[in-house]
DNA sequence: AAATACATAATTTTT
DNA sequence: TTATGTATTT
């Protein structure tokens, strides 16, 4: 019984339902938080196919692999959809990459490099510049090439437009990361992108192509795409306009990616007859919640005003608690979390604690385990990221594509065969010259003259072995790591040893569960597809919803969820905002955003809190509360002071509401740290500043470098930073942790 | 070449 | 606190 149109358009909001019906043309939907966005997709999408047009002549770009299949379950349970793509920008990437590469001049299979494979490759890429005296990280060059990439830009043009001596680096190395790219017949995160984005500008017959498959495109999460993505949109959106972004410039946190929020108006310069909906209307949140966002948002300089209203309950006020230090903070939470369940009105899985950074989970775990409360971290790709792991992942990777020359690096030693740093890097040596992959080079190592016996026979053996393997890359994936822990000696490397050993081992024997999983719920995948799928997850993939527990995640996992109950933890100044983005007023207002997606995820209960104390890097420092948290509005907002201390309640706000008035970058300069750890008195608190006790031109002495001069001091509290000239040449260190005594104060 | 001890540096957010 | 690199020994 095929639904008639009313069905999907039933309890719809008027500018909801002008959204579903608008089909043909140009479309912008500007969606706050709660506004039903996610119906209103999936009603479009079957009123689109309810009116004819077939669903493969459809495409749905969602944010994560996630978004994406919730995206397929729900428009399943209207029509069927056989066809249909729906996917992130870059699974779709990969899809078309693949499907054209002989015409891209690609081979198909190639392997996609990660971040943590990317600054791999910048790192030997900048060896093999011969610039290893710069002072720039691999990750600060990787970053760059990154934007240039999302920018569009290739090596010429970058090294054109190179100013400066940070640009001209990164152009050297650019190109020659991009040749090492080619050379492993590999693609980074960004390639994924910029190749399509490419492809479609340059090949006007490959572009209609698509444009013509793909006749209605649809985009969430639009505030958040860059320039690559944008151009695949407009690719594809050119003969067959119907093109429709959803988004909502206030939720846009991933700048730093290089989202660029340029493309709403690009969007409307480049679509002029676009249709505009705005849907205000927050169906998810109480009064006092969205009264709470809205006012925090509203500080926000650069942005467009826009009311937030709902016909829903004023609520439970939100609340703002304050601890005494990190420790009570997550036992207290998870406490009046289990009090909530215990009282028989809530479930587990109604609430979740948000966090801005992920390194703060680590209270919360034990607090959670210690009152044996159910809980899952989402970080999705943690387990992959395990050393044994990613080990036999590289294996695999070697298999499936030879000159994937990172990983034969990662396992050519692993376990140990005799061939050490030396001997790699005759190898090179003798493979540069001849295009040849080191997997390649290893097969005819006799000729290596510089390469001696064991290291010889070694990588001999190891190109024999591999080479035997190769057949079973047909074999189902479980089989194939299986008789590859075998036959490469890695079981037996792991068998013989101790506990860690057996940890060690138990997660491999997981990944291969994993492995199986996979391929038994499609026959059809391969282990390629299951490498490809590892890469390509985001965190929030790995959750689970179904679990009866309580969810922890960073802020930036959270967008486009929600949940009954929200914590969001360590709202202080230097996490949230965090202290990197302190120094420019647009990145103070992107996190303020963060904050914002953050407090609009909660439907009924949203609790902010800090702590007075936060062990920070192994030493507790005092903390000052969030900026944010004075730019709440007092009516509908409760103070809790929970701190041993308890100087009395609403003492946050008014931090910031009254004449204290710190500027924002002055934070941790009251960061005392605190000695030894742990320590709560106030005597030990009073006597030690010792980042604080250097200055400019100070002559000190060093255990090992002698005497030197201090020649700048920046930074404040524990990352307060000293360079000193000693006679050896300067050196930078972190005040707190140097050992030195002051020689000859200025 | 590999194992070990030791020092020291670094820590946002992620497809 | 943890990961990474360096120096030293075997």
């Amino acid at each position: 019984m095929p639904p008639t149109p009313d069905h999907f358009l039933q309890n719809l909001t008027e500018p909801q339902r002008d959204a579903v019906l608008h089909t043909e043309g140009p479309l912008l939907i500007l969606a706050g938080p709660g506004s039903g966005k996610t119906r209103v997709i999936t009603c479009r999408v079957a009123n689109l196919i309810h009116q004819g047009v077939k669903p493969y002549r459809i495409l749905a770009i969602t944010f994560t692999n996630k978004a994406a299949g919730e995206m397929r379950k729900r428009i399943e349970a209207m029509l069927p959809l056989r066809g249909m793509w729906i996917s992130t920008f870059h699974s779709f990437g990969v899809r078309i990459l693949r499907q054209y590469a002989e015409r891209l001049n690609l081979d198909r299979n190639f392997t996609i490099y990660d971040q943590a494979d990317r600054s791999r490759l910048v790192k030997s890429a900048l060896e093999a510049c011969k610039i290893d005296n710069v002072r720039f990280t691999p990750d600060s060059i990787a970053g760059a090439i990154s934007k240039a990439k999302n920018q569009l830009m290739l090596p010429d043009r970058y090294a054109g437009q190179a100013k400066d001596f940070f640009s001209q680096v990164v152009a050297g190395v650019y190109e020659v990361y991009e040749k090492k790219l080619r050379a492993a017949n590999a693609l980074d995160f960004d390639d994924l992108l910029l190749w399509p984005a490419l492809a479609l500008k340059n090949d006007a017959e490959l572009r209609a192509e698509l444009d013509a498959r793909f006749q209605y495109v649809l985009i969430d999460e639009y505030q958040d795409t860059n320039k690559a993505q944008y151009a695949i949109a407009r690719g594809l959106s050119i003969d067959y306009p119907n093109i429709c972004v959803v988004g909502d410039p206030d939720q846009s946190i991933y700048k730093w990616r290089g989202s660029d929020i340029r493309n709403i108006l690009d969007f409307e310069r480049d679509f002029p007859q676009a249709r505009v909906i705005t849907l205000g209307e927050n169906f998810r949140s109480t009064k006092a919640i969205l009264q709470a966002a809205d006012a925090l948002i509203a500080n926000n300089t650069q942005r467009k005003p826009k009311p937030l209203f709902t016909a829903n309950n004023t609520g439970e006020p939100v609340r703002v608690l304050q601890f005494e230090n990190g420790l009570d903070e997550a036992e207290q939470v998870v406490q009046r979390i289990r009090t909530a369940v215990d009282d028989g009105n809530r479930h587990y899985r109604d609430f979740a604690i948000f966090l801005r950074v992920n390194a703060l989970t680590r209270n919360l775990e034990s607090a959670f385990i210690r009152q044996r409360v159910p809980f899952q971290i989402v970080r999705g790709l943690a387990f992959f990221e395990r050393k044994e792991n990613k080990d036999v992942l590289a294996y695999l990777r070697l298999l499936l594509n030879p000159h994937d020359d990172l990983s034969f690096l990662r396992i050519i030693n692993e376990p140990a065969r005799g061939i050490g740093k030396v001997s790699l890097e005759h190898l090179t040596n003798y493979a540069e010259p001849r295009e040849l992959s080191l997997l390649a080079a290893a097969s005819e190592a006799e000729k290596i003259s510089a390469i001696k016996g064991k290291a010889s026979s070694g990588l001999r053996a190891f190109a024999q072995m591999m080479a035997e393997l190769q057949p079973l890359v047909d074999a189902t994936p479980d089989e194939l790591i299986r008789q590859l822990l075998d036959r490469t000696g890695y079981r037996k490397m792991l068998a013989e040893n101790d506990e860690e050993d057996q940890e060690r081992l138990a997660n491999v024997e997981e990944l291969i569960t994993a492995a199986h999983q996979f391929h038994e719920e499609d026959r059809t995948r391969t282990i390629g597809d299951f490498l490809e799928n590892i890469t390509l997850a985001s965190d929030v993939d790995g959750w689970d919803e179904s679990q009866d527990c309580v969810s922890v995640m960073t802020l930036h996992a959270a967008k486009g969820l929600e949940f009954p109950v929200a914590y969001m933890l360590a709202c202080e100044q230097g996490l949230l905002p965090h202290e990197r983005s302190l120094m420019k007023d647009e990145d103070v207002e992107e996190e303020r955003r963060l904050a914002f997606v953050g407090m609009t995820r909660a439907k009924e209960e949203l609790n902010l809190s800090w702590a007075r104390l936060r062990e920070f890097r192994g030493q507790t420092l005092y903390a000052v509360p969030s900026m944010f948290l004075g730019e709440l509005p007092e009516d509908g907002v409760e103070t809790i002071d929970l701190s041993a201390s308890g100087a009395g309640a609403s003492r946050t706000m008014d931090f910031w509401r009254n004449g204290l008035e710190r500027t924002r970058k002055s934070w941790y300069d009251t960061g005392i740290p605190l000695t030894p750890a742990r320590t709560q008195t106030k005597a030990v608190v009073a006597d030690a500043v010792p980042s604080r006790k250097y200055t400019e031109g100070m002559v000190v002495e060093h255990e090992v470098h002698g005497r030197g001069r201090i020649i700048e001091v920046s930074g404040h509290g524990a990352l307060r930073k000293i360079k000193i000239r000693f006679r050896s040449g300067e050196r930078a260190f972190i005040a707190d942790k140097a050992k030195l005594t002051v020689v000859e104060k200025k």
